[in-house]
DNA sequence: CTTGAGATGGACT
DNA sequence: GTCCATCTCAAGG
């Protein structure tokens, strides 16, 4: 499917989540590319792990607003966790970024990882959504962020190819954790914990 | 290989 | 106060 702007992200949010697996994050330009391989869907209504469950609050808010944008949260008083937010304005939607491919701009990346000593395997520079902010240099000063406005730092890029995608339960989350939400490009080494 | 705990801050009850 | 959509490292099996 072409890409269409916003619409892209103006649907069902599972829907997103699977069209995502295979698209591509653009950061400063092409300074930084990578393919995202790991994402996870979050609803509103009947989604207890979802932040949007207790409804519109000053954080949740952002996820039933406008698609496209950015919503970016703080937790464990020290990781940021990047969504796209879905679904039309007024119905709650969002996909977490958690992992990615590096294509373009490893070196970048490393270097912003520098804090955190020891080598580590390209593939696993984006690994994880707390990685994947790291690297990206994603900070809350990024919650809201249009990513289909012209010319925005980061942009969002569909697949140009069907990847093959393999589903599983969510990560990490206390409530609701069997529903497979968790989307995965199969067998990728970047995934952040294998299915 | 697995498990557990610490770091650390903001949203929410 | 309590909870948390995390990561890393260290200890144990």
């Amino acid at each position: 499917m072409a890409f269409t702007g916003r619409d892209f992200f103006d649907r069902d949010t599972v829907t997103v989540a699977r069209e995502l697996i295979g698209a591509r994050v653009c950061l400063d330009g092409d300074t930084v590319v990578a393919r995202l391989v790991e994402v996870e869907a979050y609803l509103g209504e009947d989604d207890l792990a979802s932040h949007a469950y207790r409804g519109l609050t000053p954080r949740s808010q952002i996820m039933f607003g406008e698609p496209g944008h950015l919503y970016v949260y703080f937790v464990y008083g020290m990781h940021h966790c990047a969504n796209l937010v879905t679904e039309a304005r007024g119905k709650a939607g969002a996909v977490l970024l958690r992992a990615a491919a590096v294509e373009q701009g490893a070196d970048t990346i490393r270097s912003r990882r520098a804090a955190t000593g020891g080598q580590i395997a390209d593939d696993r520079l984006l690994s994880g959504p707390g990685n994947f902010c790291r690297g990206l240099g994603i900070t809350r000063d990024d919650n809201g962020l249009d990513v289909c406005s012209v010319g925005a730092r980061l942009r969002v890029i569909p697949a140009d190819d069907v990847p093959n995608i393999a589903t599983a339960p969510r990560i990490g989350i206390r409530h609701n954790t069997e529903a497979a939400l968790r989307f995965c490009l199969a067998g990728h080494p970047a995934i952040s914990i294998p299915i």
